[in-house]
DNA sequence: TTTTTATTCGCAAATGGGTTGCAATTTTTT
DNA sequence: AAAAAATTGCAACCCATTTGCGAATAAAAA
């Protein structure tokens, strides 16, 4: 709760009620989808500013966007070792629940930037897991 | 051209002219997107035509979809050792080039499907790189 | 080759994720 | 408390993709 107040604080974001709450959702969840805030609230909040609040929260390095299965969104809370200043580097694999639709980090599988590949230049590399997870497994 | 029909027909698709230019197009390309079709017919073909050809195609095992890097759906041809009866499996790592946006298959680089994943039963494995392409790059 | 049947096509309209402009409200700063 | 800055909600929009439906076309049957 204090936490939560500071980090937004030290973020230059106005602790707003709505904010607030948001921010504590994302350190309870692995990963999180607009459609999955807006129900979480029960549409109390326009989905405007949802999208406006990710957008800051991930320009402050406090959320990044992670692999989904479809063409959504997610995003989860950065890796205070990995991201910073705006810039996101999440060098590990994601995990990506077929039933529960989830992205889980996998913060022990790390992918190296190969250089090497013949014909290109590469930037930057992906390594996505997709299956069933534990938790959808015993229900 | 002879060719392009008898892969229709053996596929129980109608060799509308339409159908045969557009399959002849991904012979010419590593992938496409919607819009690019669009572009290269000039317009003169319904979008939502193109959207049921392509599903019709990807049903056949003609084509599948590729990784992107934004949220929009591209397709390639099929790898016929790789796709068949409608179930597609391309476990060979994909390129991306940030500049022209093609997606480009890596056959050479195979990607086993480990089942080992501690907490997770993991069905597929996506391994994607991201940069510049060498014709990108000589522009 | 005509008739029948099955596909495919185009158009209009809808769905769904995401964005933008603007005025009203809230938070922060002074 | 007043001024300045950030956040919110609403309506409207953009763009990718889908659906319904009747018209056009292709394939199969007679």
């Amino acid at each position: 709760m204090n936490k939560i107040k500071s980090i937004l604080s030290e973020n230059n974001i106005n602790k707003t009620k709505f904010r607030v709450d948001l921010l504590k959702l994302f350190y309870s969840k692995k990963s999180l989808s607009v459609l999955e805030i807006l129900d979480h609230f029960n549409s109390t909040v326009n989905k405007v500013t949802i999208y406006r609040s990710l957008k800051s929260f991930e320009k402050k390095c406090l959320i990044h966007k992670v692999p989904d299965s479809k063409n959504f969104t997610r995003y989860s809370l950065c890796n205070e070792n990995e991201c910073k200043n705006g810039s996101h580097d999440h060098s590990h694999g994601h995990f990506i629940c077929y039933a529960c639709e989830q992205t889980f980090c996998l913060e022990s599988i790390k992918v190296e930037n190969t250089n090497q590949l013949d014909g290109f230049k590469v930037e930057n590399l992906k390594l996505v897991y997709e299956g069933y997870c534990n938790s959808c497994i015993n229900n």
